[in-house]
DNA sequence: GCATTTTTTGCAACCATGTTGCAATGTGGT
DNA sequence: ACCACATTGCAACATGGTTGCAAAAAATGC
């Protein structure tokens, strides 16, 4: 699991760092998406703040993790899909956010459906969230 | 145009009172969606921030207009439908943010596609946001 | 029209999220 | 071990949004 995330970093020729190697490792750990909150809740006050904000950002930048918008103005990130890779997206996935428990998650199996927007509307990136009760807390 | 501002104060038994009526007569306006930004700008200190904030509660308590999820930050607000009412939207409809002009359409006649989500997720709610290049920007 | 009750506004202060500049520190390559 | 460069931490700032409370403005009753 360590390896993987040396690996990750080293393929997208980012240098090693502790806060990048322990921020890339939560997402891997991770199941759901990660807000900055989530992040600086979990590492305690090892990393500064901005570092983390720095970090995320390098990571979105690199294709390793994408971002997912939300109502409540709080901006997550989750893993992409290996087919991701610098300034180039591919995580046309939809995400779901729970109304309860407020984990995010990449419905990576629900494709996005195709669109037929008006005339002179180009589309370069569709954001698609529901947000209802998740598995967990609809038992 | 101004007794229908009047009118959907009544209807939804708001107080008329300046800021409310300023407010909506914008919404009424514009074509796009509105953020708080943009309210500010029009209004100039005619109304405190705070104010156009509680002013922007109220309507979307009301059902008079609705939220719009977006990556940056910035929560947008435009119109709902005849079919809404308080604390029951209706708005399956799509958005679309352009990326040069920043303005953000309804396309009222684009209707969200339904999902098949796996089993023991329940959809509340679906925000499709789609951003692009606009009809006015793509000339 | 005037007094009373209820709503709404404005102000100040606060919180959360995110960014920028710069000096100090850490990393990779030789 | 050294050097060049990338990264971090700190302070400060910017924006978006909320809360408490007193003053002002509506609606209500008379």
């Amino acid at each position: 699991m360590h390896t993987q995330v040396i690996d990750t970093l080293k393929k997208n020729q980012l240098n090693i760092t502790d806060s990048r190697k322990t921020i890339l490792q939560l997402f891997m750990q991770s199941d759901g998406a990660l807000a900055h909150m989530d992040i600086e809740n979990n590492t305690g006050d090892e990393f500064d703040r901005v570092t983390i904000y720095r970090t995320l950002q390098t990571f979105v930048d690199k294709g390793i993790i994408h971002t997912i918008p939300s109502a409540d103005n709080a901006i997550r990130y989750a893993l992409c899909k290996d087919a991701c890779s610098e300034g180039h997206h591919h995580d046309n996935h939809i995400h779901f956010m729970c109304d309860h428990c407020s984990t995010t998650y990449c419905l990576d199996h629900v494709e996005v459906p195709a669109l037929q927007l008006p005339g002179g509307f180009m589309a370069s990136r569709t954001d698609m969230v529901v947000s209802g009760c998740c598995n967990r807390c609809s038992k």
